[in-house]
DNA sequence: GCTTGACCTGGAGTGCACTCCAACCGGTAG
DNA sequence: CTACCGGTTGGAGTGCACTCCAGGTCAAGC
């Protein structure tokens, strides 16, 4: 396989995969009789594990330092584990913040609905528009909240 | 409320407030007699939202575009419920694939462990190794994939 | 033999999202 | 009075992750 066709199979652009094999993200093929990158299949089974790994929010560092002990083989299975499993936290902790997200984007999107029928909205979520763009509402009184909590409110607007 | 306070409560830099300033992303607020920068607290509630945006992979564009019509008041109330409700698909779309990679992770985690502790393993997830560097091992005989479905096999090694 | 197209290299350029810096100003505590 | 702290501005610099380009090579088809 040539990097043409690598490039099509994994999705990546041959720029892509040049810079990967660059930065040491993919092991160095072989070359043919014209100097011409020579893959074997098997790479793409490590693309696609580097492409979840980057899609779920694994920066390039960490890639790269999985991609090195990856060439290290089995000596280096624990690390790997544990840059697993720590990755593996992160991602839980995504699903978290995203699904919270989902109820509140239901919300405000339920919000704007009404809003958008005409209904009168409880006034607890209608007091942003008045002060925007250093409009010449009243000031703050330093009503604070309590000092090291935020209770994330969720009613911007 | 003056920008360090700001920054305290809101988790983000002056440097930073200043910059979502610049670009837009803030309203411009404000200022004292010595030309200082004083915020309402209320300004908090649209922080937190934007910084649950960006948590949420909305990129500063469409964060910018969705500010830009929230100045825009009651006017813009159907184009940012689409924006959400775009986002939204996003979201729910992410938590799919972080929870794809949850299983992933856990098997490939399980694995591991298994030959940490001097487990045989089923050939079928330990081919990678072998052909890895340019290493000398046999060479692929172009035994593709059927084309068009790449079947995302998630056992590289 | 010549053209075409895929490939090669090294290096420059891009877009995002900050982050840092120099040089300056204004209010307050000692 | 002066030191200091926290603010102000414009602009430069950073890190990530590509992406593009010029100028060249090589193999295959006509």
């Amino acid at each position: 396989m040539r990097i043409g066709d690598l490039a099509e199979k994994s999705g990546l652009s041959t720029d892509t995969l040049r810079y990967y094999e660059k930065i040491g993200l993919l092991p160095r093929p072989l070359r043919d009789g014209g100097g011409r990158r020579v893959y074997d299949a098997a790479i793409l089974r490590w693309i696609d594990f580097l492409d979840r790994l980057k899609s779920t929010g694994m920066g390039i560092k960490d890639r790269l330092r999985y991609a090195e002990l990856r060439g290290k083989g089995v000596a280096s299975l624990t690390e790997r584990r544990e840059m697993l499993e720590a990755h593996r936290g992160k991602v839980a902790d995504d699903i978290g913040r995203l699904t919270e997200m989902l109820s509140v984007l239901d919300d405000k999107i339920d919000l704007y609905r009404r809003m958008e029928a005409g209904e009168t909205v409880d006034p607890a979520f209608e007091n942003c528009a008045r002060t925007e763009h250093g409009a010449p509402s009243r000031q703050e009184q330093n009503h604070e909240h309590s000092p090291g909590t935020r209770p994330r409110a969720d009613a911007e607007a």
